[in-house]
RNA sequence: GUGACCGUAGCUCAGCUUGGUUAGAGCGCCUGGUUGUGGUCCAGGAGGUCGGGGGUUCGAAUCCCCUCGGUCACCCCA
């Protein structure tokens, strides 16, 4: 074996790729009709805004970053999230209102690839900025939900908790750190080392489950307002027919989170990382980023997740016809055809080069075209013979209404 | 970072326990049967440092050690 892809890295080729376009295209459509218009920002940001934006003591940035030197001795990051770069183009940009983002695009962690956790892998998000009201929280996980139904994961659960407010959690980190320094023979060594700087991240931990399950929550100590704000959240899901879950061991792993954390969990997939989204509100980042104080609330959706946890259905075709030059002397012609059929919106192709009727006809059958579209010496009445490759079943028609009839058919590009 | 399992043809795998003549199968690929018909069928063909290195042995895909890679789980998250 040569030279292999990098460890945790994946290639998208056919026809794998041809599922990956259609949810990208599905994706760009419904975040455009809840009017998120496209963002995008660089793969890899300076070190600094992930250290203060995602948090100094959390994993991802304790071990899990791809860090470098530039040639001038910049300390650079792979980008291990794209929030934390959404935000600070934002900032960067200076118009500090009402801001509604979506992306697509890869992020980067350094960790033991398993199944549904690569070193790289593809996240699609929306980033709504300067909405402080739970309807703003509502939109962004109804867009999710929604996608993720696109997708086929129709029994999605969205798992969902209230963190509270920074005000609210001094007093409750000091309270949970004090239940779990009670208990600290009961917990792991990472837990132990996190009881002060981290608390609750202690609760998100598996081997700490048992010791963990009589302590106290984030819901029940939270403010005033940030109870209201949740309340408000719960009502709404249910009005808007989302299946969720209230889950009060959830946490996530990012310290920019306030008030509602949430996740999508699709009970049908039981890999170990079983979350294909996330999100919640972060309306303390801007701010902590050097910014404005403009809250903001986000979603983000691991696609290489969703497509394993949908499974593999049988691939979308990806080619409507397929043309066979039968006299050579006609592929000039063959070639403007085809030019024609792709204004038309039609998916064709051909071979280059002066190749057998067969060897063209079995070209076309590994493109897995609908049909075989024969250009031969009925093109001089105006006709081609086009052949249903699934059936076998010919006929002659003329050169015009081959688009149109494929169209009827399903073919196309929609 | 820790642990378990696995590396033989492009892909999926057999052979390894009990070391021994040219390392096999299916799928895929190429050619022909059919110079205007694919897929199906038939015949033929190409393709392998047995992951890499070292050791034991007259002899290693097979036994031992090291190493690299893959997969899954912990940890953590999308």
């Amino acid at each position: 074996m040569s030279l292999r892809a990098p460890k945790g890295t994946d290639d998208l080729l056919p026809p794998e790729s041809r599922r990956w376009r259609t949810l990208l295209r599905s994706w760009d459509v419904l975040t455009e009709l809840y009017g998120y218009e496209l963002v995008a920002t660089p793969v890899f940001e300076s070190t600094e805004l992930f250290a203060r934006g995602v948090g100094e003591t959390t994993e991802v940035v304790e071990k899990q970053m791809y860090n470098f030197l530039d040639k001038a001795g910049r300390r650079l990051t792979l980008r291990p999230e794209i929030t934390a770069g959404v935000v600070r183009a934002y900032i960067q940009a200076g118009r500090w209102g009402e801001f509604k983002g979506a992306y697509s695009g890869p992020a980067f962690r350094y960790e033991r690839p398993q199944e549904g956790r690569r070193r790289q892998f593809w996240q699609l998000g929306v980033e709504y900025m300067g909405a402080p009201d739970a309807e703003a929280d509502l939109e962004v996980i109804e867009i999710g939900y929604r996608f993720l139904l696109e997708c086929g994961l129709g029994d999605v659960v969205v798992h969902i908790n209230s963190i509270g407010d920074p005000s609210d959690r001094a007093a409750y980190h000091r309270l949970l750190a004090d239940w779990l320094e009670e208990r600290m023979d009961l917990l792991s060594a990472d837990a132990r080392r996190r009881v002060r700087s981290n608390p609750l991240r202690v609760l998100d931990s598996k081997a700490d489950r048992e010791a963990t399950a009589e302590a106290p929550g984030p819901i029940d100590h939270l403010g005033e307002s940030a109870a209201a704000h949740h309340e408000q959240l719960i009502e709404g899901l249910t009005e808007r027919g989302i299946a969720y879950e209230p889950d009060p061991r959830l946490v996530r792993g990012l310290d920019y989170y306030n008030r509602t954390v949430f996740e999508y969990i699709p009970p049908s997939y039981g890999a170990a990382q079983n979350a294909v989204g996330g999100g919640g509100r972060y309306d303390g980042l801007a701010r902590i980023l050097g910014g404005p104080d403009v809250p903001g609330v986000g979603l983000s959706l691991g696609l290489d997740r969703i497509l394993t946890a949908a499974g593999t259905g049988p691939p979308a075709r990806a080619m409507d016809a397929f043309l066979v030059v039968a006299d050579q002397e006609r592929r000039s012609m063959a070639h403007a055809f085809a030019r024609r059929l792709r204004l038309a919106g039609i998916r064709c192709d051909l071979v280059t080069g002066r190749r057998s009727v067969k060897a063209q006809f079995k070209a076309a059958n590994r493109r897995d075209a609908a049909v075989a579209v024969v250009i031969g010496r009925e093109w001089d009445e105006g006709l081609v013979t086009v052949k249903d490759l699934s059936s076998g079943d010919e006929r002659c028609m003329p050169a015009g209404e081959v688009a149109g009839w494929l169209v009827g058919n399903g073919g196309g590009v929609r």
